[in-house]
DNA sequence: CGTCGGCGTCAAGCGGGTGTCAAGATTGGC
DNA sequence: GCCAATCTTGACACCCGCTTGACGCCGACG
């Protein structure tokens, strides 16, 4: 049940701090990324995704103040700094420019823990409003939130196959999926090549969803390859 | 564009910084309430429903972070804890009963000011979800300050599990919860995956909440999933 | 013109998830 | 230490939904 925990970037130019980070997150389950300069950072925040950034306002090639502006212009991603400079003044620019906590070296370990706990509980209990909620196709609407369908308006049941498979149509709307990605995305990568099962479910699929099953206009077969569900309405 | 600023709810039980608080915040745009006990603090908290809360450690007549813990029970409201004591082990209880930010005595009025507009900027980006002190679901009323349910106007008893479990369902009502997710938040982290349990507990909350057990109308079951307690009245 | 392979449809059977009940186990109050 | 309330655990029946197989249709191709 030791799955990984949350990843935590690392900003920090002195490599003693850096290591005594490293190890301290390491040892509580944190996965650790580190960075050395503003440009590095601002780089694996980016390809990364952390879930957290702890940032060291002192770095060679930029201000951490930069650094959160910068970061801040495209991502919520909660910021601790850890400065040497305890002036308010500091203070005020690095929590008004972004971030969401300050400390003040030198700080302990556990206080760092305990607002990094503070960060995460946070993120975790507003939830993933972030991602698209809502998704229209044609008459189709789903919320993935709620994991409702509606049609023209009215709720459609989905079983739970059907709905991760219309989901998956959805999310790759106008593209074909070969009928081995649909059964690894819906099924698993243990259904090898099954189709059967995934012509019995688009027909249902069809059922539920399509003004006339039998001629369908949204959920269009690729023949020898694969579905598509249209994202255009018009032919 | 000068409308009522936010709603702070100042717990400070000496006077003269109770009285530099009121200014402070007052010069800034600042609703300011005052309470000089935790009772009080609980009390205005429920009835006023302020969008934050400064708390002092050093209360008469009990200790800040029960007043926290207890807060939490039932509102998100960021809490920014001032105190005296500048112990690293007051700073882990405070932050891990539920505070959002820790300032020790003396502190600058600018930094106190800037980490209030960083609590306050995050409740307004995550967009208000559903936070108030009593909330309405069709004929149940939850009155989170209270812990009380009432349904069509009668009081509800509920159990401790059953009451979180509503609690929990209420406040992403409309979105399909898990089972994990459930067992995660009821009954902690350490529960794997004994969605048994949940069955059972859910089964009683219907037959206190549901007109019709046997057919839920509110807290439906999305088979596969997990369960959702509906926010919108009509079929 | 016959055959073959891919696709859609239908029905049957089975398995797993769900609801329900009741018997322990546990807790807390007096 | 006992009683009441609550939570957990197990057993069991039910039912929905998934799978599987059979069959017909249609176009491609020899």
């Amino acid at each position: 049940m030791s799955e990984a925990g949350p990843l935590v970037l690392v900003v920090e130019d002195e490599a003693p701090l850096r290591r005594f980070l490293r190890a301290s997150l390491g040892a509580h389950g944190y996965r650790v990324l580190e960075a050395e300069t503003a440009a590095q950072a601002e780089l694996m925040a980016a390809s990364h995704n952390p879930e957290l950034v702890l940032l060291d306002l002192g770095l060679p090639d930029a201000d951490g103040i930069d650094v959160t502006r910068r970061l801040r212009e495209w991502s919520r991603v909660p910021i601790i700094v850890l400065s040497a400079r305890g002036r308010e003044d500091d203070k005020v620019a690095a929590l008004d420019a972004g971030a969401d906590d300050y400390l003040t070296k030198p700080f302990g370990t556990r206080e760092l823990l305990a607002r990094l706990r503070v960060a995460l509980r946070r993120v975790e209990q507003s939830g993933g409003a972030s991602d698209a909620a809502v998704l229209e196709l044609g008459p189709l609407r789903l919320d993935f939130a709620r994991r409702e369908v509606t049609r023209a308006g009215t709720a459609v049941h989905l079983t739970p196959i059907e709905y991760r498979l219309l989901v998956l149509l959805a999310r790759n709307a106008g593209k074909v999926l070969t009928h081995r990605q649909i059964l690894k995305e819906v099924w698993g990568p243990s259904y090898a090549s099954q189709s059967h099962v995934v012509r019995v479910h688009v027909a249902e699929l069809r059922k539920k969803i399509e003004p006339d099953p039998a001629r369908p206009r949204w959920l269009e077969t690729e023949p020898g390859v694969g579905y598509r569900l249209r994202d255009r309405s018009d032919e």
